[in-house]
DNA sequence: ATAATTGTTGCAACTCGGTTGCATTTTTGA
DNA sequence: TCAAAAATGCAACCGAGTTGCAACAATTAT
């Protein structure tokens, strides 16, 4: 079971906070999610947020997920929850997480010499949800995104 | 070959500008390396710069690559340059391209259902380019990346 | 040729994600 | 209990990207 504790991570009320969110989120967050889904009268600063969350990362406990429209986003990395493709919808810009494929094989597709060193493989895939593509057949969207 | 014209863009001096240099080089270039390439007397403000990615991109001439350090990277897409996965130097920042790999196969893998339509793929990898590597083994490394 | 229209650029101001420095608070532990 | 270390919050800042508008250039109509 992932905690504080034994991720070797002291225990403070914010970084409980964050974590939980995390635990309880079932695709990526970005900052500002993470920070809207706190207690008004629990806020945390922004800046703590990021060094939290860049702590974590350094722990291995989370990972960081790239998306083209700026923002970084973040979720939870256990052996349950492996790294995996990501779905970033072109109208919603809703992020959802697709399933885990045989990363492992990647490096030997992709590395023919000794040219890089392979830590973090992340695949991006984008186009509409089922949800989107279905409001545009009939109306004209509801939530429009740029990109 | 890819010129303005049959690309069905008005030529001015700054598209012209910008196509060149994209044509030129070997990796994804981000909007303020565009901008350094080019000579100080001919400077393009940075949103005009935006304005042609954009409609660049709406043409289908470029393509655009997200990377985790705020600024998005764009390239040539043409029948020569498919689509294909990236490597992201975690010491230097420095973003190469890599081997087309045959995403084609990819919908299918990564579809069960009906519930994405797909448009774009994208796969980055991060790690220690070879010279980070190297120069990581003797000294340590002259130039830091964070992230 | 001239005027009206349209397309393109540049400037200023702004939003948003993220970082840095420093003072303040909290925790640790001798 | 008291000092050192760790964690938070605040303000100020930076860079990427956007928006509104005025100036300018290229077309098109009169
Ligand atoms: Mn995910
Ligand atoms: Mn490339
Ligand atoms: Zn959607
Ligand atoms: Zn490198």
């Amino acid at each position: 079971m992932l905690t504080l504790q034994n991720a070797g991570i002291s225990k403070t009320s914010q970084r409980l906070a964050v974590l939980n969110i995390l635990l309880k989120a079932t695709k990526p967050l970005s900052v500002s999610t993470i920070r809207q889904s706190i207690e008004k009268e629990a806020d945390i600063d922004k800046v703590t947020v990021y060094r939290i969350l860049s702590l974590f990362r350094k722990r291995g406990i989370i990972r960081k997920i790239a998306s083209a429209g700026g923002a970084n986003y973040f979720e939870i990395a256990t052996l349950e929850n492996p790294l995996h493709p990501h779905f970033s919808c072109r109208n919603c810009g809703a992020l959802t997480c697709l399933a885990p494929l045989p990363f492992t094989k990647a490096p030997e597709l992709i590395l023919s010499k000794d040219d890089y060193s392979i830590d973090h493989i992340e695949i991006n895939i984008s186009g509409l949800c089922a949800c989107c593509r279905n409001t545009a057949k009939t109306k004209t969207s509801l939530h429009q995104r740029e990109e």
